[in-house]
DNA sequence: TCAAATAAACAGACTTGTCTGTATTGTGTG
DNA sequence: CACACAATACAGACAAGTCTGTTTATTTGA
């Protein structure tokens, strides 16, 4: 038989992963069920349960598979930029189009931790790590720019990093792209 | 009968908002429960749905009482402020008394709206009314600044408003005020 | 042959919201 | 002050559905 299309199927682990991270993050943590999940992803019950412990093991692989794929695309989006700073700068690009793609649908891992189980804490530590990933990003992008001392750069980054969270949580209850062009000019500021 | 302390208990609808509100704010919209509710309250269900259409509507009782809580206690933390420049940036000592003391529970309109049924439409309309006022407040404050022409100031208030929704998430998902003080820096910066 | 994936039933607890019937309250009138 | 009536609050059962996670027994594919 010639397959001309890869026909192999994905395997349970990846079609659950795959599902979860499309209804976890476009309808919500809470408002999916493993039901949903497993239907959507044509996997049986008790497959899905032979590769994840519980629902909050697949918001883990969710994470951390979407922390690859977001600073992957946020590398892609600078590539361009010859120098740090305005590497940096183009973050706010990287943002707009984004989350205008998304409608406004805002971080993943902000939605996922203000509303969470008390004991979830494999999820809360994702979403520390993603952002402290981010924000060594940007200090280290910064410290690349001979006209900032360390610190100084360690403290810049800081400060574009309150900015790109304030942009993604403010243009997400506001369905509108001002914050991101605003935390952009502020950003401009701060760096000039 | 002499009552020393006002004997008179508070109504249903009274009791109901108030426990509303410290679980929807402490352990989250998804995680509380009519019955949790109630039975905090001590009121009978049926009582409950007397004043109270659904789950939603109570929700948005509580995010009115909160409003008019939170912009009180503002008003009252930069009071001391004689200019309106000092008076916004007085907002990020408010954000550190406020932050720390509930241990960095984050922002109520911004935690509730994140994962949300979709229909919950009321609810969300609270959060961008509560995001417009502040939003009002801070280009008001900053336009009595006579450096500033109107349309700086309101430029700069959005600024602001990035910045101040930013420290709230960030030091919610951190749990440490860094974000705030490094909020605090900026702001002084972009108003200088 | 043998491990993995399947469908489907099941447990048990939880959800919001409705309903019934009883008890308690406050108020207006005599 | 006393009585009656209406409004409200009460406890708790109930409906109808959701949830996560387990188990069993069957089928599939290498």
């Amino acid at each position: 038989m010639f397959y001309i299309y890869p026909m192999r199927k994905l395997g349970v682990k990846e079609r659950v992963i795959e599902t979860a991270s499309d209804l976890f993050y476009n309808q919500g943590y809470n408002q999916t069920g493993i039901n949903q999940i497993i239907d959507e992803a044509g996997v049986a019950k008790a497959s899905m349960y032979q590769h994840f412990r519980s629902k909050e093991d697949i918001a883990v692989a969710y994470l951390i598979a979407r922390h690859t794929m977001w600073m992957g695309k946020l590398d892609e989006c600078v590539a361009k930029e010859k120098s740090p700073k305005s590497k940096v700068i183009c973050v706010f690009t990287y943002l707009t189009e984004w989350l205008t793609e998304v409608d406004f649908r805002g971080c993943g891992w902000q939605n996922i931790i203000t509303d969470l189980p008390t004991d979830h804490n494999k999820i809360k530590d994702q979403a520390i790590y993603h952002k402290n990933e981010l924000r060594g990003w940007l200090q280290k992008e910064l410290s690349k720019e001979k006209e900032f001392t360390n610190k100084e750069a360690k403290e810049l980054g800081d400060e574009v990093m309150v900015l790109i969270e304030g942009a993604i949580i403010l243009s997400q209850i506001q369905k509108d792209t001002w914050p991101i062009v605003t935390a952009k000019k502020a950003c401009k500021k701060i760096l000039a």
